[in-house]
DNA sequence: GGGACCTGAGCGAGCGTTCATTCGACTGCG
DNA sequence: CGCAGTCGAATGAACGCTCGCTCAGGTCCC
């Protein structure tokens, strides 16, 4: 509406991103539960504790909350990842650490994860291309840290494959969410973890020949 | 009714699967672009020819689209992946062959697997256990696999940690149609297949000790 | 009484699904 | 060959329902 008179503009917008905080909380159970598609938003308006009525005052229109819902997840993100890496370890443990807070951060926000990352394709134009931007933002940030590997010393690719070596790890974090009720019956975070910090740092862990062929002068152990 | 007359009832099959496939053609077009659930029965019915009448001759309801897609992904998939490896290689090779194959195959039925992948969470109950029973069947492939390169002396991983390879080749797969929009702009096939083999054998490709460091005399962890 | 906040019945567009009807091909009889 | 009869594939208007969204009217507190 047009009634936009000044004096309760700063009340508003706290209580505004309050209810919409409400708003995304109760969404993302729901998605996840039924998806986006399948939850109504008379669901969402159940769950937050308004009616529709309600709802409608602080979002306008479905596709809003699951832009919200999105925008929120990357922050939290973020901000939960900052809060693990604090630390000043140096080359290959900084590298692990770096992964292994991002992985941790994933697994603990997984339901707004999973959300964010089944739902992303239903936003429309410019709030995809938005959200899409965020997850750059943190391929970039592996792509830094790989980067400062390399100077150091501890890591001999080029350029494009160190481009995709960070969108992997994006990845990787984000497939534990994603076919979870398969994974994760199985493993445990841990060891999800500790797999896939061996895996993208030494691979297999393959034997060039097979030792039973000829006998190979082996390396320290 | 009861006027089941024998002579008549081949015919049909034949023409039911043929106009099944029709629609599954069409759909997966359809859903790729658009996604499941904003895709009409009405779109589905005229991008296979038909009108929507004629569709409903063949399939149930909308889910029943949705699942012979999926259905007939896993078998194309899997005929088009054992048409690539007849070979008699062995070892790492064997080994190699069975992956990149797999993402060649991957590859080709982008769009099939792309919305397998994001809608098979539609499907209902029984419909979804049996998709996933055949996802499972193309990880036992890898897991078979590299117990034979464990056996033969190239691997030396334990039960858990080759299980959760299997899934992750699995995976790696998945991921190249998943985000493609955002993966295949940037790397072509090629790159993406030779970095991931790479990477699964031999993980980053480390150097322990920095080389312009002094060597630290590094202990198992 | 008046403003901020909330309510939920109601609207209508859009969807999956149905079914009375059409239509062309085929059969068999004269 | 011509005509009547039969079949079943194809059709699309219509139906019933769901869901996103609105708005006229509450409630409550100052």
């Amino acid at each position: 509406m047009g009634k936009k008179q000044v004096p309760s503009l700063v009340k508003d917008e706290r209580l505004i991103s309050r209810r919409r905080a409400q708003i995304v909380k109760a969404a993302v159970g729901l998605f996840n539960e039924k998806g986006y598609h399948k939850a109504t938003t008379r669901e969402v308006a159940n769950a937050s504790g308004f009616s529709i009525g309600t709802l409608y005052e602080y979002i306008g229109s479905k596709e809003d909350i699951l832009f919200l819902v999105c925008d929120s997840v990357y922050d939290e993100v973020v901000s939960k990842w900052e809060k693990l890496l604090d630390s000043n370890l140096r080359g290959l443990e900084r590298l692990r650490q770096v992964i292994e807070s991002y992985f941790r951060v994933v697994d603990d926000l997984q339901d707004e994860v999973l959300v964010m990352y089944q739902e992303t394709k239903s936003l429309s134009g410019e709030a995809l291309r938005y959200v899409l931007e965020k997850e750059i933002r943190i391929k970039n940030v592996f792509e830094k840290e790989l980067i400062h590997a390399r100077e150091e010393g501890f890591l001999t690719m080029d350029d494009r494959q160190l481009s995709l070596a960070a969108h992997h790890i994006l990845v990787v974090g984000q497939m534990w969410t994603f076919r979870r009720w398969a994974v994760q019956k199985e493993y445990s975070v841990d060891e999800y973890i500790e797999y896939q910090l061996r895996q993208l740092i030494y691979g297999f862990g393959v034997n060039e020949q097979a030792p039973d062929k000829q006998p190979v002068p082996q390396k320290e152990e």
